[in-house]
DNA sequence: TGAATAGCGAAAATGATTTTCAATAACCCT
DNA sequence: AGGGTTATTGAAAATCATTTTCGCTATTCA
């Protein structure tokens, strides 16, 4: 629960987002900043994909391109503030990036595709070792547990 | 039409792909056993894109439809053959499906694309021990880690 | 403030995967 | 074995998520 110096975390500062883009020549937008809000409303670590985000932009009446939405994803993943997600639905959801310490992992039911989250820090661990004993340079871990949930096991019998 | 918990071993028995499909219905091919021996002859663990499968089989003088290809994975992952693997790059890769034991996993650098497995009982025990706890039944894990290999790392400075 | 240019929206383009449909070939039954 | 049933095939068209293009607007910084 530690902020790490290297990620910014833009809980309180409603400006650090603009001082966090400008730093690395991107400009600050009304479009990315209530796309990041999303996501800081959210509960910490719900995934959103750039449908949704979509959806709840215009349902608090927000007109937004997908080609921003998707422009603005890349960059925010690109600056450390988001993570790529890759839940084995056919596209990709995004969510705050967290610490590695409190990094979570996924189980997700391929009948119904409810995703629940769950921690482990022998993900980490095993992440950080095998990267080192192959000289890598750790960016994340996914871990994702495919399985069916109990609701999906009786009606299937 | 679910995964068979028993997981066929194919190695040995050039007849066992008919039987396997015919017990839940569908048909013995000669594209479905041309595809499924790209696997059998590939390393371990090695895994292959629909683009690849394509290719390689076209290499080998014999054509067959991109749909055709498509329809034979999807019907070996259903058989529990094969596993879908999301590695991050905008498409699906397969691989055979191998028992539980010595399920591998993939560290994948972000920057050249490089891919390369590693094994750790770890994470079919994590895997296991929180799908029960939430009474999933477990089908499979997939650990992947990110980050950026000795080579590009010297590339990039 | 104003010039330079990153970012925007709308529409067209892309790329992987899926579906449609008529022709073919596996399977089952006698 | 022969024949009817129907899953599977190939080719082309359709989808779906995502990316790019392009003319216009808005942000940054001197």
């Amino acid at each position: 629960m530690e902020n790490d110096p290297a990620l910014p975390s833009l809980n309180q500062e409603p400006e650090l987002l603009k001082t966090v883009l400008n730093k690395e020549g991107f400009r600050f937008t009304s479009q990315r900043q209530k796309i990041l809000d999303l996501f800081q409303s959210a509960a910490l670590g719900h995934h959103l994909n750039a449908e949704e985000i979509h959806q709840q932009l215009l349902d608090q009446g927000e007109k937004i391109s997908f080609s921003t939405i998707y422009r603005a994803l890349h960059v925010m993943v690109q600056l450390g503030l988001l993570q790529e997600l890759e839940l084995a639905e056919g596209r990709k959801y995004y969510e705050l990036n967290t610490p590695f310490m409190d990094q979570h992992h996924h189980l997700v039911c391929v009948h119904c595709g409810d995703v629940q989250e769950f921690e482990d820090a022998k993900m980490t661990q095993v992440g950080s070792s095998e990267s080192a004993a192959r000289g890598f340079s750790l960016l994340n871990c996914q871990f994702t547990v495919y399985g069916i949930c109990p609701s999906c096991q009786s009606l299937l019998g």
